[in-house]
DNA sequence: TCTAGAAATGTTACAGCATAACATATGGAG
DNA sequence: CTCCATATGTTATGCTGTAACATTTCTAGA
């Protein structure tokens, strides 16, 4: 299970596989995924950061696919209830999932120094959280975990001021 | 480690005792615990769940001791810095930390049903989400683990919806 | 085919959360 | 007494998110 992080890639491709495989599910789920929705999944897809709904609806106003918040919030509404974007609630911002079809609880770390975001997996009903939930009778629906840090970039950078 | 869970106990006793031991600290520390800031952590602790910033506004309104948003975020900012209060992000509120002194990082159940919210710990660096840190080489500084779902009375009160 | 309903979009207006910037007061340290 | 740090007070504004309603589009059933 690749945790997908900060090390550079082929970022065309990873765009174009993400896009294609969220048509295919939706084909197979009958799942509408509308002209607007497609596109701001692509724009979070294509910034490969977690985003504002602002900055989105930015994007869509520039192109003519919707002016008002609610247009935006709608799309990335539908993305995060079917599991193709996540919200990272620290940022108030939204990030697109980096391996949908699984069921998973996501775990973000999100660096300080230049607001790239990992995304890990949790498994919240298992260790101290699982253990303390289980002892208070509180049955776990749904888990948030965001850790702020520094990426290994961030670090080198830090460490080695090289003039 | 007492979770300090969702079960009734003696409220005026725990309000007091948090008050004096922030006191105290504060004494100790040489931080000044002003009356703004004493009040802000005496409604959260008398409050006993996460208030919103102008819930505590509010408040302070009515008492004469501030009426504009950065008097309550400012006392806010003082008291979450130093460990008496802490932000649940999942809820834009803010609560009273049941355990201060101790360096910790907070994990919250939050029931959807009463709004209730328990605190409890968890240990970041531990178990997967330290792990994913350590094979990706990002550095955790501060973590939020915040939990959705039902606490024991909700739960109770839906399973046996007595007439 | 016609028609009623569901789903998606578009728009207005507003509610809720948070901070920048600047003015004022207060309490030591030198 | 003066300077400086800290805390408070106030104005104004920016960012985040949603309620409510009008319009369109698609589809399923009569
Ligand atoms: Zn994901
Ligand atoms: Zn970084
Ligand atoms: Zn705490
Ligand atoms: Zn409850």
């Amino acid at each position: 299970m690749d945790p997908l992080g900060f090390e550079h890639h082929d970022h065309r491709r990873c765009v174009a596989a993400a896009l294609a495989a969220a048509e295919a599910h939706c084909e197979r789920h009958r799942l509408n995924l509308t002209p607007v929705r497609r596109r701001v999944l692509e724009l979070l897809l294509e910034g490969h950061r977690a985003m504002g709904a602002y900055d989105i609806l930015d994007h869509l106003r520039a192109e003519g696919l919707g002016a008002q918040p609610p247009v935006a919030y709608r799309a990335l509404d539908f993305l995060v209830r079917h599991g193709f974007a996540h919200k990272i609630e620290r940022l108030n911002a939204f990030i697109a999932c980096t391996h949908p079809e699984t069921d998973h609880t996501p775990a973000f770390l999100i660096c300080r120094g230049c607001h790239a975001v990992a995304e890990a997996h949790a498994e919240p009903t298992r260790g101290m959280l699982g253990r303390a939930a289980a002892d208070l009778g509180f049955e776990i629906e749904e888990a948030m975990v965001e850790a702020l840090g520094r990426c290994p970039n961030c670090r080198e950078a830090e460490a080695a001021p090289c003039a």
